[in-house]
DNA sequence: ATCTTTATGTTATAACATAACATTATAGAA
DNA sequence: TTCTATAATGTTATGTTATAACATAAAGAT
């Protein structure tokens, strides 16, 4: 797979496209086994399955994982597909379960002034702020 | 228990005390199991034994949980044990296993200017940098 | 003392993830 | 084309993390 084809939806194994679009309908963190479920009459039968397609879509960049909910939401940013997006951001409303990514270069470059002093170099950064959205804050 | 207390080691319950020094002792994070696992034989038998004193030690301000590893580190705060600490930062060495607790204002600030344009509450926000360490950039 | 509430104990099970090995597909060399 | 090596995928079993549900005990109020 070229450079190219990697950062373009249209060259996604069947699995994949799959899996992304189980994903984007929900419009919402699904868990491994919820995908599965989703796709047990398509051709998923393991947990595996799930587990190795999400890994590429995440190596891709198509897809992130959220480490405070164990589960996975398509990328939401216009660089999504981008292979150097290690860095990713989010709010996520704890009553409504909104999740939004966030543009993070703001509190990157606030990071990375913490991380030279420390001399600490960065592979992947998690952030993820749990709180009340707009919308729940009545 | 008072406010006080809440903010004093010397009130924790015996399980409290037993868990955070395991933890102490063992200066890195550990999961719930391992801590099950060294305290078998003073009193703990079942998982929800640990969890339920992890959650009242993280409660406390004295222990935090790292979502990206499933474990619990004590805190390496001057400020452990107070109860406002929702925002923790720390970095992860994926080589040596090192975790450094990190003073997040800088990083938290910057948090701050995108929350309030998106008008999002936060109340817990989880900053994980994995990366390598200095001692491991040879 | 009795009742109520809260904390803790205990068993069972749910939810999340990977190890280990078998099979199939793919790409390159002869 | 056929062989071989490598990588990808399938499949079973199991490991790891966390909580539900209910029982028991402890602490406080009247």
């Amino acid at each position: 797979m070229s450079i190219i084809s990697a950062h373009n939806k249209h060259d996604l194994t069947k699995k994949q496209s799959q899996v992304i679009e189980t994903l984007a309908k929900a419009g919402r963190p699904l868990g491994a086994y919820t995908i599965l479920d989703e796709l047990r009459d398509d051709g998923f039968k393991a947990p595996l399955q799930v587990y190795r397609t999400l890994d590429q879509l995440i190596s891709l960049g198509f897809v992130h994982r959220l480490e405070s909910l164990n589960a996975y939401i398509v990328c939401q940013m216009e660089t999504c597909g981008s292979t150097d997006n290690l860095n990713t951001s989010f709010i996520i409303c704890d009553l409504c379960g909104l999740v939004q990514e966030l543009p993070h270069t703001a509190v990157e470059s606030a990071a990375r002034i913490l991380l030279d002093k420390l001399n600490f170099t960065p592979t992947k950064s998690t952030i993820e702020i749990r709180g009340l959205c707009h919308a729940c804050q009545s």
